[in-house]
DNA sequence: TTAACACATGGAGTCCACTCCATGTCAAGA
DNA sequence: TCTTGACATGGAGTGGACTCCATGTGTTAA
């Protein structure tokens, strides 16, 4: 596949796509003969990987050292899960804060929602934020 | 409360207080008469509510603009309520994303766990990443 | 009253994660 | 063959959110 036909597969920027690859997100991407990327199914898995992890936040730093450690082989199982243990851990705590966030969110729209109504909002003690 | 106080009360810098204060993203602190800051009880609750939304990835423009609105009085209730809705709305997105994200790195870190105890890396068809 | 330390301000610097740009090569249709 | 548009590379620029710094004033304990 073309970097076009990737970047519309994906909904990525070509550029992201390059500067992926070029600061090791992603292991290098195949060439024809004249130096135009084609990319390879498995080249595909690894920018879905990429998207998705960067989807949540996953720090690029931490992506890369998974991408090192995997093409090291199988003697980096070990330190690849780790990594992902480690990464899951700080998922886990970022969704937590989510969780919080998002109840103050609906207690908050819900006083907004009764002050359309009755024209008071009924914050608790000194909570008038 | 002073700046110190206040700064450990809520583990945030002094810095980022004052920087928090400037952009407007809380309403501006009371002083003394020399021009120090000093920390009311809605004060913090404006920090509180800052430092809440934040670690949730809010963005700072998003949380100025309510602070406006919110200085504009009763008539702002409804745009309030609104950007707060919107908010909600991109955060629940965000959410399901980190779910999924999640799920997939449950999913790898279990094939590595396996692996561990088999020597064999047993990924799903072209999933090798 | 005088060190030593807290606080204030405005502006510069940093870090992360892209995003854009200049310049040059390659490819495919008229 | 020529031209136009895709692709490549290295490097500069951007935006968001702090974080640090220089300089000046305030405060307090010995």
């Amino acid at each position: 596949m073309t970097i076009t036909e990737v970047s519309k597969k994906y909904n990525m920027t070509q550029d992201t796509l390059r500067y992926y690859e070029r600061i090791g997100l992603i292991p290098a991407v195949n060439r024809t003969k004249s130096g135009m990327r084609d990319y390879t199914e498995e080249s595909c898995g690894w920018i879905e990987l990429a998207k998705c992890m960067r989807s949540a936040g996953i720090p690029i730093e931490a992506l890369i050292e998974y991408c090192a450690l995997t093409q090291q082989g199988d003697r980096t199982i070990t330190a690849r899960k780790e990594l992902l243990v480690e990464e899951r851990t700080k998922l886990l705590q970022k969704m937590e804060e989510m969780k919080k966030t998002l109840d103050k969110l609906n207690y908050k729209i819900d006083i907004y929602e009764k002050a359309e109504v009755t024209g008071v909002l009924s914050w608790e003690k000194s909570d008038r934020t």
